[in-house]
RNA sequence: GGGCAUUUAGUUCAAUGGUAGAACGCUUGUUUAACAAGCAAGAGGCCAGUGGUUCGAUUCCACUAGUGCCCACCA
């Protein structure tokens, strides 16, 4: 016997270790079409957050489906060594044990990283039970792994060889903080107060100057050239000449470039090439030298003078004082600007001047182009994001992927020791001693990008990799396309010569219920741990599939979760009625459709509906539409309104058995969404498997959908609803008893009349064949329907009826109105679908009928 | 500057080329033999604005406005 309320905790206890030792998840057949999905790897750096908690939960409901729907489905999971974001939190971590990381060497460092890995796994590994994904474990895999290593220098040297991965000294964004290099997507940009300094550089020899302008008045020490617009008329006779420098006198050429913009600040550059990334570009066209000024922790170096040694920021206040005192300065003048911060450290990003490994993105990218514009395009739900990846592969910058860091993919490149050779290859040389390899390890990215078929044991072409890639589909935030999807797609289509998934399923983020952003800063975060405990696992997945549309952000509400466990017990309670009533001895026997009642052939019909409804959506990942469906069904089909009237008479053999399949497809359709539940209430049905997990899904079947019986029962439905809402806006006990006289020639269907009774206590029921005649007291309410009329007596005062009529006239008479001036419309009748017209005019034939009906009754009453 | 999305009930969100739905909240009633985290009834929306396509537009298209996001970035 089930309890009256889920116990969530007990619902979930042992259903997961119960899965994995029948091995539902690891047991893969041949002679099924494959469906796989590679897990996206999440970062070993702390605990799963509820962003993971929706992508795995869409992951698993797809996979639970695919494989109810005779699919050999496999889900790949695994970890991603997260190279920058573990390095540092393990920093920070050492830092708390007062360990300097530095000093404690490479080595030892790694040490304590891969015992970080080892505890941050097990956690993730928990909250993968907790979320109940049907994970195949043995196939686990992590970003760093020996193997998964190999692969990524043999991916480095393919790109190497084809020239696609050169080394060079270019303009980086370098994090003083954690002493690295970063890509371009690795930075943020926010919106800050600042001063844009003028200072004057005089003419060499003279006393004009020329107004420049700059934001960073500290690189000042490594200006090596004046820019102005060759189109600038106050400028261009300057061309060719020299500045002074104000701090060194140095002497400054004076170049033209259509670069600079005549309008903004004064119109005048300083050049400064080794920290910046356009002054780069200039000083490479107007083979101008370059002069770093500062160290790798954001000091300034020996080329800063009388500055050398001071921190950035300390320097620009040095520097500005100095022209000050010196008359130098101009004006200060406040501006908004964007600064670019390190999206790790969240330190002020320095571009540099550095020499850093890169992979030539254009090239790449154009094959993804060329695929998005062939019929063999992956498919994005929502499409809008293809669109998305099509505009960041047009614009992409080649791609920054060495960084200063320990943990992570060491970067395949031996140098031989005291000269400028290297050699680039999978194994170290052979003569080791002869070689050092590159110290910097490869962007964590870069390993993250294989991902789809590293994991799938590329490049070994064996079974998985032969039969499961490349992937079915990929499911991921829309914060993820430039960092990671993109790049998946170009090294598959480059090392492969094929997409990494078919299909993409992009998701928003979860956002708090002010609509902001979920971040530790804030502390509006919410750990899925504590919804699990408080609503229970399926009561989270459920909120998770329902509330969200592919593509768009979800708010997070503690009322919706609730929402989602009072359906979830409104199933359950609905099978503690169903299991009651069917007994212990229940055999299940097939329906014969031909011999049910119309009520049973209703409801019947109505799950049909629903099943085709949720397939077809589950086929587009719409949960959100296909649990909608579902919902309805339970609540106004199957609880309200079946459910009810199966009470009649309880006994009845077919009435159990038609409550036993609906039930059995509830269970089995809910079942991908929330699989505690449904598998606690399989075990507890009569059940011929070990598991709901061997179950198929239900199929629709037309065989099983009969329209008329819909709108008769429609017709009950909406009796009983007047027929209360009387009661109720009568001040009269709902449970107060009525007559009722039914006049009709129609033939009303079986059940009519007990259904009429259950509902509305309705006793003495009485039909006449003949029309309405005036009732005998007018304080008796009549229902006036096309083809029914009720005489239902509860002596009601006059007025009130009378109110009533007058409002069901109003109604109907706003909906004739409607009717009319479409079917007066000839172009209506001429071009709207013709099936459409019929209907139109039948509702507009039946509607004049109750019309009529309810005028004589108002007439009726003086 | 370029691009994308979004605007629907008090709130959070759906759906839809043919009289707009849910949840929560609100009002009223109800302990009617599964469920009071229940049941029943109800109030509440000219679907942002203006045009266009269409027999018909909340839905498709264009423009405008608000909101949000992404990319680029000016020294």
């Amino acid at each position: 016997m089930l309890e009256k309320k889920i116990d969530f905790v007990k619902v979930s206890e042992g259903k997961y270790d119960f899965w994995l030792k029948e091995k539902f998840f690891s047991t893969h057949v041949k002679n099924k079409p494959p469906f796989s999905i590679v897990l996206p790897p999440p970062n070993i750096t702390g605990k799963l957050h509820l962003g993971h908690a929706l992508d795995t939960v869409l992951s698993d409901i797809i996979i639970r489906y695919k494989q109810a729907n005779g699919f050999d489905t496999v889900w790949i999971p695994g970890m991603d060594h997260a190279g920058i974001a573990t390095q540092t939190k393990l920093i920070d971590f050492l830092k708390t044990k007062g360990i300097n990381w530095r000093l404690l060497g490479r080595k030892k460092f790694l040490e304590e990283a891969w015992e970080w890995k080892k505890t941050y796994a097990d956690i993730i590994r928990s909250q993968w039970k907790l979320l109940g994904l049907s994970l195949d474990y043995s196939q686990e895999r992590f970003t760093l792994d020996e193997d998964l290593n190999r692969c990524v220098n043999k991916v480095f040297v393919n790109l190497y060889n084809k020239n696609l991965i050169y080394r060079g000294e270019r303009i980086i964004n370098w994090d003083i903080t954690l002493k690295t290099a970063l890509s371009d997507v690795e930075v943020l940009y926010k919106k800050e107060k600042g001063n844009l300094y003028y200072f004057k550089y005089f003419l060499d020899g003279t006393k004009i100057f020329l107004p420049v302008a700059t934001t960073r008045p500290e690189t000042i020490f490594g200006d090596t050239a004046i820019v102005v617009n060759p189109n600038d008329k106050r400028y261009k006779k300057y061309i060719g000449q020299y500045c002074l420098n104000p701090i060194n006198n140095k002497k400054l050429i004076i170049i033209g470039d259509k670069y600079v913009d005549i309008n903004f600040g004064s119109g005048v550059l300083k050049c400064t090439p080794a920290h910046d990334k356009n002054d780069f570009e200039l000083s490479i066209k107007n083979k101008l030298d370059k002069i770093n000024i500062m160290n790798e922790d954001g000091t300034m170096n020996e080329n800063a003078a009388f500055c050398e040694g001071l921190d950035r920021n300390l320097c620009r206040k040095k520097v500005v004082h100095f022209l000050k005192k010196n008359n130098f300065l101009l004006k200060i003048e406040k501006i908004t600007h964007q600064v670019a911060y390190s999206e790790r450290s969240d330190t002020v990003i320095e571009p540099r001047l550095s020499k850093q490994w890169f992979v030539k993105m254009k090239e790449l990218a154009k094959k993804v182009i060329d695929l998005q514009n062939s019929d063999n395009k992956i498919i994005f739900f929502p499409n809008m994001f293809s669109k998305k990846l099509l505009e960041w592969a047009k614009n992409v910058n080649d791609w920054c992927i060495s960084r200063q860091l320990w943990w992570g993919h060491q970067i395949p490149v031996y140098y031989k020791r005291n000269t400028n050779d290297f050699i680039v290859c999978e194994l170290p040389p052979k003569d080791l001693e002869n070689y050092y390899q590159d110290e910097d390890v490869l962007d964590t990215w870069f390993s993250s990008s294989l991902w789809p078929f590293t994991s799938l044991h590329w490049p070994k072409n064996d079974y998985y990799y032969d039969r499961y890639f490349p992937t079915s589909l990929l499911v991921t935030g829309y914060d993820l396309i430039f960092f990671w999807i993109f790049r998946m797609i170009v090294q598959s289509l480059e090392h492969t010569k094929k997409p990494p998934f078919l299909g993409c399923l992009i998701h928003g983020l979860i956002r708090d219920q002010n609509n902001r952003k979920m971040s530790k800063s804030m502390g509006n975060g919410v750990d899925p741990v504590d919804v699990i405990n408080k609503y229970g696992i399926d009561s989270l997945r459920y909120f998770l599939s329902a509330n969200s549309t592919p593509g768009l952000d979800i708010s997070f509400q503690e009322q919706k979760i609730i929402a989602g466990f009072n359906f979830l017990n409104k199933i359950w309670n609905s099978a503690r009625y169903v299991l009651n009533i069917i007994g212990s001895d229940f055999c299940e026997q097939e329906i014969i459709f031909e011999n049910l009642s119309t009520i049973d052939k209703y409801v019947i019909s109505m799950l049909q509906k629903t099943i085709q409804k949720m397939t077809v959506n589950n086929d587009k990942y719409r949960f959100h539409i296909s649990l909608h469906a579902l919902y309805s069904f339970v609540y106004d089909d199957f609880c309200s309104f079946y459910l009810e009237t199966s009470k009649i008479n309880r006994d009845n053999e077919t009435t159990k058995q038609v409550l036993f399949f609906i039930l059995k497809n509830i269970v089995f359709l809910i079942y991908p969404f929330c699989p505690f539940i449904a598998e606690e209430l399989y075990q507890n049905m009569p059940h011929s498997k070990k598991s709901i997990m061997q179950e198929d899904y239900p199929k629709y079947q037309a065989d099983l959908v009969l329209k008329k019986s819909v709108s008769d029962v429609l017709l009950i439905k909406e009796i009983i609803k007047d027929i209360r809402n009387i009661k109720t806006t009568n001040k009269i006990q709902p449970n107060h008893p009525v007559n009722i006289d039914i006049y009709t020639t129609e033939k009303l269907f079986d059940g009519f009349l007990e259904c009429l009774s259950h509902f509305v206590f309705a006793k003495n029921v009485q039909v006449f064949k003949d029309k309405y005649q005036r009732a005998d007291n007018d304080k008796k309410i009549v229902l006036q329907y096309a083809k029914i009329s009720l005489s239902v007596d509860l002596q009601i005062d006059k007025d009130n009826v009378k109110k009533m009529l007058i409002k069901n006239l109003e109604e109907i008479n706003k909906s004739i109105q409607r009717s009319e001036k479409l079917l007066n419309n000839k172009k209506f009748l001429e071009k709207a679908d013709k099936q459409k017209v019929i209907e139109e005019k039948t509702k507009y034939s039946e509607k004049i009928l109750t019309r009529t009906k309810i005028l004589a009754r108002i007439n009726e009453i003086k």
